[in-house]
Order: C-alpha cells, then structure tokens, then sequence
DNA sequence: GACGATTTAGACAAGAGTGTCTAAATTTGT
DNA sequence: ACAAATTTAGACACTCTTGTCTAAATCGTC
C-alpha cells in the first residue's frame, strides 16, 4: 500500500512519458487521416511504443480521440490567455501594439501545432462528436471571447478607441487580421512569418480607420500616407 | 452506330439522373464521415442505386471522390459569379446595398448545401490531394477574389468608397462580414437567417466607418459629382 | 412486344483494422 | 540485485470494406 505517491499517478515518471508521446502521436495522426483513416499500428510507431501499450493506456480508439482533444483544448487555451494577457493596455503606438498583438496570437495560438491540429479536429469530426466540441465552446472561445473584448472594452474606455460593442469589436478585430489568411487555414497549411505579418499589419490598420480616434482632418492624412506607404 | 446521340452522354436520361444522385448522395456521405469512413454501401443506399452502379459510373472510390469535388467546384463558382453579378455597383443606399450583398453571398454560396461540403471536404482532405484542391484554388478563390475586388475597385472609382488596395478591402469585407459566424462554420453548422444578417449588418457597418466617404469633405463631393458624369 | 443496354441482388475473395490474449523482455523502485 | 509492474512482439478472432463477378430483372426505344 503506497500512499506516499501522487494519487492519480499510480506508476512513477516513463508511464507519463508514454502517455504523452502516445497523445501526441494520435493527435498527429487523427489530424492527417481522420478518426476513422487512423491506424491505431500507424500512432504506436510513430509514438514509440507497442500497440498494447496504447490500449493500457487509453482503453480504445475512441477514447484515446477524446484524450487528444481534451489534451489540445487544453493546451491552446492556456497558450491564448498568455497571449491575452501581453493585450496592450497601455500602448504607446496603438497601430504597432496592436499589431503585434495580433501577430503573437496567430503564431502562438492559431498558427502553432497546436491550433492548427485543434482547429482540424473541430472541423473534421465535431458533428461526430457534440458533448466533446460543447465542451470546447465553453471552455475555448465562450471564455477567449468575453477576455478579449474586456481588454478591447478597456482600450474604449482609456479613449483609444471609439467602440459600440466590444464583443462585435473583437470578432471583427481577429477576422480582419486574418482576412488574408483564410484560404491558407482552409488547407491547414501555414501561413508564412511575412503573411501573417502582412495581414496583420492590414487588419489592424482597417480597424483603425473604423475605431480609432480621428484626431483632426490633418492627422487622418497623415495616416493615410503612412498606410498606402 | 447512332451518331445522332450527343456526344458525351452515350445512355440517354435515367443514366445522367443516377450520375447526379450518386455524386449527391456522394457528397452527403463523403462530408459526413470522411472519405476513409465513407462507405460506398451507404452512398449506394442513399443514392437508391446498387453498389454495383456506383463502380459502373465511377470506377472506384477516389474516382468518385474526385468527381464530387469538380462537381461542387463548379457549382460553387456558378453560384458565386451569379451573386456577384448582383453586386451593387451604383447604390442608392450604399450601407444597404452593401449588407444585401453580403447577405445573398452568405445565402447562396457560402452557407447553402453546396457552399457547406465544399468547404467540408476542403478542409478535411484537401492535404490528401494537392492537385484536386490546386485546381479548385484555381478556379475557385483564384477567379472569385479578383472579381470581387474589381466591384470594390468600381464604387471607389465611382467615389463611392476610399480604398487604396482593392483585393485587401475585398477579403477585409468578407471576414468582417462573416466575423460572428467563425464559431458556426467550425463546427460544420448553419447560422440562422437573423445571424446571418446581423454579423453582415455589423460588418457592413464597420466597413463603411473605414472605407466609406465621409460627406463632410468637400473633394469627396466634387468625386461623386465626377463619377456620376 | 421485342431487343439491347443498364441495373440489380447477392455471393465472393482479398485485404485491412480493431481489440484481446499470452508469454517473454524490460523497466522501476528499493 | 530483487521483486513488482509495465511494456513488448506476435498471434489471433472478428468485423468491415472494397472491388469483382454472375445471372436475373428492369428499362428505354423502336
């Protein structure tokens, strides 16, 4: 009776390990075939381990899918409120804070392996799978949402921006800065470091032009020239 | 030797009738489970046809995947070129217009049946077969975009609009048009007609704060006047 | 009504994948 | 080094699916 280990662990440091590297295998794989194109011979070998193991682990396919998708939701939130918390809430440059907001959440949260696998998932096999996916609604963007505009609510009420709805104003904060992106997410590919900085640069400035204080008609110029530059 | 035939459909009518019932049916199956979980008994089935039809018609089940996607390639593209036709190029109201568009857009193309698996099997399999997809980059995003911008070009030209770079303002439109459905075409789901118009309402709105002529200045007058003539 | 072509139902072989089982090998903690 | 637990390789039964084949039924046309 060893009661001196941590209680949901029962055996020690490799069993992890392998739990780890069997999830990030299946999520590989799940992502490239599809639940039912996955070959549970194909996620061992690329995890290392023998067939078995997985079933040790995981109890069977389906349950090893919701694994990696619980795993991934996981993950991705954690990395979108970290991202989250760099908003600028204080900016000096505004056009350029906001920016580089926007770039740090495509290449933290949206364009890394992480999301992109997520975000493949959701597509692919959510229907299949209504409990797991409402889950994810509630923990991902029924939580991301709300963050998000509360810091574009702030910028509003700091007399940086001009905004109605902070809700509205976020969703179409991250649509424009993705605007360029689109047909690249639809393939799953990734977008180029450039790319994503283009439509970034892009979004940020259209949002501008509809948000932002208009100081006077000679600044607005300004902003203009500096733009089309 | 009956040469009076048309050409390309040697069985006369019933023949061309099962073809489109099993690419439809096809479609449906292919969306739902993935082209590894699809199974040709049950398009059969759904097609009201014997299994044995389908590899008649078709040859195997990647002929018959590649035949769906050209099939609602093509009837995406007619779909899209037709509401584009549609685009409000001398508007009496142009906020109106404008989110008319953006709702018939939203209504017949990217939210009907067709619009829904094509984007479905794009993003599902669109990996597995690179020349397939290259070919509906091509004929799909590769010629729509264009003529949607060249509208845009238009109302700015008409004095209509401020827009430095038309092909940025058209994808800037459309992801703000569709900013508040992200969440429902993840998931595979329908908005409903009320939010279809309300995230194009907002949308709309927005893009005109950032790209719409402010009456106030005196040269956006004299260019309307200009365009007019 | 008869003819030719198409469609159908069903059986079939071949292959692939899941999940189980077992005995041997390996790892882990002490 | 020992003992317990875990992992492994391989075989296995079972199911499901694809694609082919055949003979009978049906359809469309003249």
């Amino acid at each position: 009776m060893k009661l001196h280990v941590s209680p949901d662990i029962f055996p020690p440091r490799g069993h992890e390990a392998k739990r780890l590297s069997i999830v990030d295998s299946a999520a590989t794989v799940f992502c490239r075939e599809g639940f039912a194109g996955a070959n549970i011979d194909l996620i061992a070998a690329e995890a290392g381990v023998s067939r078995q193991t997985i079933y040790n682990h995981h109890g069977d396919k389906e349950k090893l899918f919701v694994a990696v998708v619980r795993d991934l939701t996981e993950r991705c939130n954690a990395g979108i409120f970290a991202t989250i918390a760099t908003f600028p809430d204080q900016p000096g440059d505004l056009e350029a804070d906001l920016i580089g907001f926007a770039v740090r959440l495509n290449q933290n949260c949206i364009c890394n392996r992480d999301g992109k696998f997520l975000r493949k998932l959701i597509q692919t096999e959510g229907e299949r799978y209504p409990e797991l996916f409402a889950e994810w609604r509630e923990q991902g963007p029924g939580r991301t949402w709300p963050a998000i505009a509360a810091r574009f609510a702030r910028l509003a009420y700091g007399g940086y921006l001009t905004i109605e709805d902070p809700d509205v104003a976020a969703r179409q904060f991250l649509g424009l800065v993705n605007a360029e992106l689109q047909t690249t997410f639809m393939l799953g590919g990734s977008p180029r470091e450039d790319e994503v900085l283009q439509s970034a640069t892009n979004g940020v400035r259209t949002f501008l032009r509809a948000f932002g204080k208009r100081r006077s008609a000679a600044s607005s110029e300004k902003q203009s020239a500096l733009a089309s530059a």
